[in-house]
DNA sequence: CGATTTTGACCGGCGC
DNA sequence: GCGCCGGTCAAAATCG
């Protein structure tokens, strides 16, 4: 396993070649980027938006170093994300952590669309569950995940997302958070923790592609030929 | 009152 | 087989 990283000043953004399907960028907001308390909803995503679509920078305190900063590490990291998807390097949190559903998981995004649906009517509640969380055991869907610097555990992203479960994890002190998408056959899935070695650092990780465009601006104005382009 | 969060139960994988 | 652990479910609680 090779590790490379671009260093942009003296911040990096490291890229661990990895077997796992396990993707992450690294956001090293500086403190005049630190996020808004929790419970925020409107700010924090202001705040996100700065390093989504830097384009339109809505933080009044910050530099122009760091925008430019976050700018191009977003870039570079979306780029990497864009680029890596099905191919053989993969960025990868934690090594420890082995994705033992590493391999065809690209192709369950497309293939699996469709089935379990009709089975609603035909199965009891409770085999309908087990064939459902089976089918979800098999196969993993790609994931990346960004280490951010942030007070707010949640980062507003564009979509919405709603809790269904949180874990305390073993040798950490802070409970890792699991959401997933809000809209409907949008199966993507992302969880929240913090580094346990550095409670300031918050890890967040997507699983799965949205089959749609960001809720805030949805209009229904999603044509088509964009579906699929959507990572987060 | 619908949507979301909380929280303990439950499940499967894995190591021993 | 058993216990641990991460991930998910789902009923109850809470929120807006």
């Amino acid at each position: 396993m090779s590790t490379t990283s671009h260093t942009i000043g003296h911040h990096s953004l490291f890229e661990e070649q990895d077997q796992i399907p396990t993707q992450m960028g690294f956001f090293p907001f500086s403190s005049n980027l630190t996020l808004p308390p929790l419970g925020c909803h409107q700010s924090s995503l202001k705040a996100f938006n700065s390093i989504t679509t830097p384009s339109s920078l809505p933080i009044s305190q910050q530099d122009s170093s760091t925008s430019n900063l976050t700018q191009t590490l977003f870039h570079k990291s979306r780029e990497h994300l864009t680029s890596t998807f099905g191919g053989p390097q993969f960025l990868s949190l934690h090594r420890s952590t082995l994705n033992p559903w590493a391999l065809g998981e690209v192709s369950e995004c497309f293939s699996s669309k469709r089935s379990g649906f009709d089975d609603h009517h035909h199965l009891g509640i409770s085999a309908m569950k087990m064939k459902k969380m089976k089918a979800r055991r098999k196969v993993r869907e790609p994931r990346f995940c960004f280490k951010t610097m942030s007070d707010v555990d949640v980062l507003d992203d564009g979509y919405k997302w709603r809790k269904y479960g949180q874990k305390v994890v073993k040798n950490t002190q802070h409970p890792r958070s699991y959401y997933r998408c809000t809209q409907d056959n949008c199966r993507v899935k992302k969880r929240v923790e913090r580094l346990a070695e550095d409670p300031r650092m918050v890890i967040t990780t997507y699983e799965g592609r949205h089959v749609h465009s960001p809720s805030n601006d949805l209009e229904d104005s999603s044509s088509p030929s964009q579906l699929g382009n959507f990572l987060w």
